[in-house]
DNA sequence: GTTTTTGCAAAGCTTTTGCAATCCG
DNA sequence: CGGATTGCAAAAGCTTTGCAAAAAC
């Protein structure tokens, strides 16, 4: 069977409006997923699952998460909006594989603590930061040197 | 006369490869700005002041001024790509205005070496930082509270 | 029974690309 | 000359929106 996924959805989705089955699947499907994912791969995945959910709900149903806290979003590098849950309350960084979309947190004190202070010397007003670490993950990257090994002659 | 504007242009132009009228006004512009833009704000400037560039052209100079590092670029909250001219060598971070764009260098060593480090320890490949720091500068602060102040009444 | 939500299709955005005409060296 | 570059228009992606049908409370 199949009914070993995450469903912390029920209650969860009250949050953002009417508790909707779209809204469940769309969740559930984001918490599955467990790192980053944009809103076109997670509408594949669900549509793939036989959860046929609309595109827009999956952009709307995302974007109404971001609003209330319950998803975090990154601009990936050409431009699409990836979105994660996000299980605590707490403001984190990932490193992000750009090959697999494996997302790693990583320790931000020290970023933390330069944005904070930036914010008091500067005299800006409600000082926000965006941290993107992006990278090839080991796995990722092994693969692409067997592959370079291959184009280049065995 | 309009001739007090900076044009470091025929000089640089040749970087990107062949030194083009259209090249050196794109280039000539944002220099001319100080800050960041977006290719569409630019290309509005330049048939503006009478130099009708055709807008492909404008984002092959700003990809091509990137790729030579002779610009950086950000992406805005809602994707669009904004584009600066840089001045030297250096690896940079700005703190940039929400409301009118002003754009402020900001100390970065902390973050460089925070990022370097986690290049080193985290077995990733590759790895890239984009940091963005946004906020409200002090004069755009100010008015937005006048502003307030006048729509809860004087 | 009303109000929200959905889904489809169409539109909106920025950005990229194909290709003949044009310009630089 | 000959290849690089331009400009237009069309295409490509991602995301948003209008609106009738469906679902939720």
């Amino acid at each position: 069977m199949t009914d070993d996924r995450p469903q912390a959805t029920e209650h969860d989705v009250a949050l953002i409006g009417r508790a909707t089955q779209q809204r469940a699947m769309v969740l559930g499907a984001l918490v599955v997923v467990e790192g980053f994912i944009s809103a076109q791969a997670l509408h594949r995945r669900l549509v793939a699952d036989g959860s046929p959910v609309g595109l827009s709900t999956v952009y709307r149903t995302l974007t109404a998460l971001v609003e209330a806290g319950r998803a975090d979003v990154v601009r990936a590098a050409d431009g699409e909006r990836l979105f994660r849950h996000r299980p605590g309350p707490d403001h984190r960084h990932y490193l992000i594989c750009t090959e697999c979309g494996l997302s790693l947190p990583v320790e931000s004190g020290p970023v933390e603590r330069w944005a904070a202070r930036i914010a008091r010397t500067s005299g800006f007003a409600d000082v926000r930061h965006a941290v993107e670490l992006s990278g090839v993950c080991p796995d990722c990257d092994r693969k692409a040197d067997q592959t370079a090994d291959q184009a280049q002659g065995p």
